[in-house]
DNA sequence: AACAGGTGTTTTACCGGTAAATTATGTCGC
DNA sequence: GCGACATAATTTACCGGTAAAACACCTGTT
């Protein structure tokens, strides 16, 4: 998903008659072959999909500064790979990512939450969470209460069940997560962490800070 | 969204009367304040949800090596936000991110592709292709025509109008992308492109290498 | 030629998410 | 204490995605 970063197309495939009249098959890889910009870092620089999406919006349009997907593409593409990576060991407990980050909530703050809170804490909507209580409820995963003193709002803890669930998912995730970025040697997972906290610092910055 | 990284709770809110039997709060700030590796670059680390989120699993599983949370979680979350943040100018032009992802893969191979190339292009289900094709040629932004020798493939254009549409959003969110990164310098951005890449070649890497 | 099996696309049934409306309750000013 | 307004949670209606089935067509084998 996101904005441009596919797949390359292989290789027009076994097209068929006449192509479209419009735009003659812009179709070599002459476009600046290579990574745009090499830093300090050594390392050479492998052959992505992002990279690959890159050249071909290059060509297209060799006018515009593509430099931006070069992070933002990857960082969507990481996103999206390391979700799908981690979804599988979930679907196995039986939970959908947004449940388990729910529970993840209730673990990690280690008390009750009230919905509100909740659908804060997930990033989600009330109505998503909402539905979503009612199922882990169900499956005895959380518990609610209602509250004394104002008798609109619940708290939510989770059960013994939920919490080992949770416990038990975690290190399994982690364990994952620390495999791929064994690619990574000390300091360049330091740098990576650094950097993105900077750029994560920028975009949750006072809201509305950077356009809408 | 993604596994965990919310906010950090703002502060027990207004509890009620007995809090919950398990668990005592564990709700200080004691455990290892700061950033967890602060590398070589001496930028000085700033407190994003991240590093609130991370600190509170620590807090609860202090036996727990959270490092990876501090890159994962990140990627997750700037992605997360990205998108939110870009998803606006994509609506003002009525367009989901899904629907702009496929007309900038038709775009940026600058040639005709199939149903089954525009789902592999833009990492998504053909069924989820088919419906979006359909709305898309009813506003006229795509064209489609049948294979001559293959009677089931189909192949799909863009129409002038849809090739102007992406035409004109793309440099807005290039810009917009501009100056979210204008946080970083440019060695900055080039560490991060080139990490982001190595990260990146790890998860594409010949499918299955990396656990499931 | 007929058929088995493969591939490209679409259809179907369903699931989970959201926005907006709804319900229930609390709070403030008078 | 009562009306106006704010807030917490839920319900409703709908939209878009997927998996699996269905469909249409191709290709190789006999």
């Amino acid at each position: 998903m996101t904005a441009n970063h596919g797949r390359p197309a292989p290789g027009a495939a076994h097209d068929d008659t006449a192509a479209t009249p419009e735009d003659p098959p812009v179709r070599d890889e002459a476009a600046a072959r290579g990574p745009s910009q090499d830093a300090a870092r050594g390392a050479s620089v492998q052959d992505d999909t992002v990279a690959a999406v890159v050249r071909q919006w290059r060509a297209v349009h060799p006018d515009l500064d593509t430099a931006p997907m070069e992070i933002i593409g990857r960082i969507n593409r990481c996103a999206a790979l390391l979700q799908q990576a981690e979804d599988a060991p979930l679907r196995r407990a039986g939970l959908s990512r947004a449940e388990f980050d729910l529970l993840g909530a209730l673990r990690r703050t280690g008390h009750e939450l009230t919905p509100g809170e909740l659908a804060r804490e997930t990033f989600s909507s009330g109505a998503a969470v909402t539905k979503r209580l009612k199922q882990l409820t169900e499956r005895g995963l959380v518990e609610r209460r209602g509250d004394t003193r104002d008798r609109r709002v619940a708290h939510v803890r989770l059960t013994d069940a939920g919490r080992e669930l949770v416990d038990g998912i975690l290190p399994e995730q982690l364990a994952y997560e620390r495999t791929v970025l064994a690619g990574l040697d000390g300091a360049g997972r330091g740098d990576l962490a650094v950097l993105l906290c900077e750029l994560l610092s920028r975009l949750e910055g006072r809201p509305g800070a950077l356009r809408i």
